[in-house]
DNA sequence: TTGAAAGCGCTAACAG
DNA sequence: CTGTTAGCGCTTTCAA
């Protein structure tokens, strides 16, 4: 099964191989014998072009890669769904690289935009120094990560999260919240769900009680840390946390500390994707509009391939569940 | 910034591409005197080769696509997990495809081998006619779907994995136990899930009762049909439930129906992805070997790759995880 | 030890 | 309307 090249097709029909070419591209002038001729051998030897040739010649992959901290992990598994549906639409296909929040992986994967074998990338991992970024050329968009004023941005309105979860708390009557954060960098505008936390809190004379948990830690130290705040002496009525997966952690702690939700204490999560909000119907969470995100992000990348103007900054809008 | 090319590094460093090629590909007798020269250009120049153009001379594009139904879904997140990662170790790149088990999307995803954009194909998804596979020719392993006899299949030890939770259902003392199946097609080895819990039920002469929730539904109906069964005149002790996440349902309405887990109803799921172990630290569940699985996938379709001998089967044991 | 030249499969001037 | 030819960036004979 030696592969089928234009040539032969060409040879077939008792064409030029320019012939064939153009009856694949429809381009230019075929008169409709030539066309059907070429037609029929294209369908008798079974020929599909070489996307990799064509790719070479036209210096355009239709490639894009993401570059997440893990693709296990329901944020960006779903990001990574919506943002390859997207993609796909345009012809595009979809590379999937795990950082695992390593510098010597995500520089890797970056490489792949100079070695030209993708068009653009979506980065939703920031673990490399901002100059190593503003000395990469090529079309990058990021997600929810500070990168640089070169690249584009989409971010959920992050602070508006935090405000909502920490309002809607207080309003329920809850005194004595604790925020289990996530403890992005400052790079990540995820930092912002925290502040405006603090902002709430300070802004209703309350004390703030804030828990880090590293993000790159794992599930169960992330776990363990949440258990600690129900063994420890810390007095709380109602939880703030940064990611749904650490709010899970905690309405599971809840439970066998015998502390019913919502009557003794309120939880509220972050991120809303589908598949926590199916597994745990009562969670209340702030909502990302992922699907929203994932299109914009493709969105802007495409422009960014197609030499548009872009602004260097989305953010969207977010809400509570319930 | 127009992209350098061999030819500029050859011309900065006074020496022909073949030379510069040498040193790149570190092939044949040169010079320390030429490396050099040609490390200072490559260097000065920022020089990264063009890994298209690579591919398109060697016809191997060091890349390999996954299709699966749809990565948002825990077991396949984490086997794509698995999958990037091990592939990565032998500098291969990593595409996603989602199915969302239409034979119109497979079939396009399917056309990257033909494209040669692709050195070979992991499908997790299977919509297709065999018959159609059978007129494909690449490299291309299955991962918990029966192709066709050509196509290797990696599959976790289902027929065990329900023989297990069954068994230890009736070991527990349950006697009426219902079994919620993702209903697979007779294609999916997952099938045998449930074939093996009609064999255990039917050996201890225990009635079987089995409830189908067709794999492509949508969560909430999923989640509807699964309450339906609490709701139902059903008389039931125990559930087997054809993975985590039916298993999660399952959970959800036993605790809005007040029945205590496990005293008054036992529930065993399917596949033990980390993050539902994770997130459900009392689910009973049948633990594939995801991590296996995506090691032998690679390794069997690396074999391919490279025109080795592999055997069409390789079934991984499962085990419960307490 | 190095270089010239061919060619991978395709598209696009350019000519006719 | 169709064909000839050059060339995308790289690797590899083949010669020197």
């Amino acid at each position: 099964m030696s592969k089928i090249t234009i040539k032969n097709v060409a040879e077939k029909a008792g064409v030029s191989v320019t012939s064939v070419s153009r009856v694949l591209n429809n381009r230019g002038y075929i008169s409709d014998d030539l066309r059907s001729k070429v037609m029929e051998a294209i369908d008798e030897l079974n020929y599909t072009p070489n996307e990799i040739a064509r790719s070479f010649y036209k210096s355009e992959t239709k490639s894009v890669a993401l570059i997440v901290p893990t693709i296990h992990n329901p944020f960006f598994s779903e990001l990574a769904f919506y943002i390859e549906r997207e993609l796909s639409k345009d012809g595009y296909h979809l590379y999937i690289g795990n950082s695992l929040n390593d510098s010597v992986n995500e520089r890797e994967y970056l490489k792949m935009l100079k070695e030209q074998r993708v068009d653009g990338m979506i980065v939703g991992s920031h673990n490399i120094e901002m100059e190593e970024y503003d000395k990469i050329t090529g079309n990058i968009v990021s997600v929810e990560r500070k990168i640089n004023d070169e690249i584009p941005m989409i971010e959920s309105d992050n602070y508006l999260g935090g405000k909502l979860a920490t309002e809607k708390l207080i309003q329920q009557g809850c005194r004595k919240i604790i925020c289990i954060s996530g403890s992005q960098t400052i790079d990540s505008p995820a930092s912002n769900r925290v502040i405006a936390y603090s902002d709430v809190m300070q802004k209703n004379n309350l004390k703030e009680q804030i828990v880090e948990i590293p993000f790159a830690e794992r599930a169960d130290e992330k776990h363990r840390r949440v258990k600690e705040i129900f063994t420890s002496k810390i007095d709380f009525d109602g939880i703030f946390a940064d990611d749904d997966i650490l709010a899970s952690y905690a309405i599971n702690e809840a439970e066998k500390f015998n502390r019913k939700i919502p009557e003794d204490l309120k939880i509220i999560g972050f991120d809303g994707t589908n598949l926590m909000q199916d597994l745990f119907p009562n969670l209340v969470t702030v909502v990302q509009p992922i699907e929203k995100i994932a299109q914009k992000s493709v969105e802007v990348l495409l422009q960014l391939i197609k030499h548009e103007q872009v602004e260097s900054l989305y953010t969207l809008p977010v809400k509570l569940n319930k």
